[in-house]
DNA sequence: GTGGTCTAGACCACC
DNA sequence: GTGGTCTAGACCACA
């Protein structure tokens, strides 16, 4: 999985979300170190600022953590990272609950059908 | 609820998905007669061609109808509109399911969330 | 009062401050439209970049609000504007007593300086 | 405590500060005894011509006094002291009130602020 | 080498 | 005109 944009998003909010997915999926473990901004941006192929501007607002949010002059890493706080992934799936619900309202499912018909659903291949995994 | 558009895909299409929506929600009953095409384009503020070929698609979906003389209508057939209805639930847990997955939820972990989430209240829809 | 910036602080943090002083001191009133970026980058002398990022920073502060089109303004909500006041008058507090602190003198002594102390003509004033 | 210095205001400035607060507060005790310049300055990891500047000073204020040969001690007039220890304080104060006046407090309310503030564990200081 | 700041200048969407 | 995003490129502090 490279990084991919949509263009109807700011980037730095796409590469924010990226990273987000990344932690909390368990693809860059706790206390893991970044790459560097530099690296990052070529990776990503976005300007440096871009990524920086990304990464310090996961910073402000906790999921990371800077150290002067050695880098960047993925916080210790399990509590975080994990308050995190909820905050993304009452979010993910939250849309889904009102897609499935509009075409007249309540929640809890829709509780049965993600329960009785066939399984789906993940698009990307985790593990 | 009005017709509202997003610049990134096409109009047609998300006209298409509108009506859709109303009569698998129940909106637009089975058997009613819809506005005229010109009238729809008109409430919708859109070009009546692109009114038209939206409402042909859903035609050859089988969810509406033609009538030479006397217009368009929803079609009586219950088990299409349901069968419709089925098919976008499918597709909503679809990729809901597979986000969820992304950040490490199972199918069963998913349905309880739902199951336990706060109620919504729906953005437009019939309750 | 104009802007001026001490080198040894990033620039877009003295900007934000010194916004912030000129709300909490009623310079600018709640609900008044502040100057456009542009604007106020050429009156600070600094970049339009600079300006947005402090006035941004800011906004996560709930001290301003924007309006996409037509520009920024202090918050009306007096309540944050006076939680924004008593903690900067926390933080000068603190640093106060800890030098008062470091020299000999108790928080009740150091109080009894203050309430004693000959009038001081205010740098700046207010309101 | 250790010795050290910020890089935005002369050296000598700054061990005259802390110097004069060691004496103030009571962590250098009246008639005793200073290290030698030499010694000072190793400690403090400075040139000695720079320790020797700022004792010079703080000789000129009656801080300290010289035995041509056995060397430093700090004053024994309890008086010179207090009354440093009050100039110091004048001074912070009328910083403090002029920075809170400028937010909206006035000096009674700033005190009462001081007085009704939690307690500030010490940066070093005696208590 | 690391993160961080700042500038200059372009481009976009919105109205 | 407004705010907002992005890039390119320079410079700094730290170690």
């Amino acid at each position: 999985m490279s990084w991919e944009f949509s263009p109807d998003k700011p980037i730095y909010l796409q590469l924010q979300e990226q990273v987000k997915l990344r932690i909390v999926s368990g693809k860059y473990l706790p206390g893991e170190k970044l790459a560097s901004v530099r690296d990052l941006s070529i990776e990503a192929a976005v300007n440096p600022n871009t990524m920086q501007r990304a990464l310090a607002e996961l910073e402000r949010d906790g999921l990371v953590y800077t150290e002067r002059t050695s880098g960047r890493f993925v916080t210790n706080d399990t509590e975080v990272i994990s308050k995190m992934k909820n905050d993304i799936a009452i979010e993910l619900v939250d849309v889904f609950l009102s897609k499935m309202n509009e075409i007249g499912y309540s929640k809890s018909e829709a509780a049965d059908i993600v329960r009785n659903s066939k399984e789906v291949e993940s698009t990307d995994g985790n593990s």
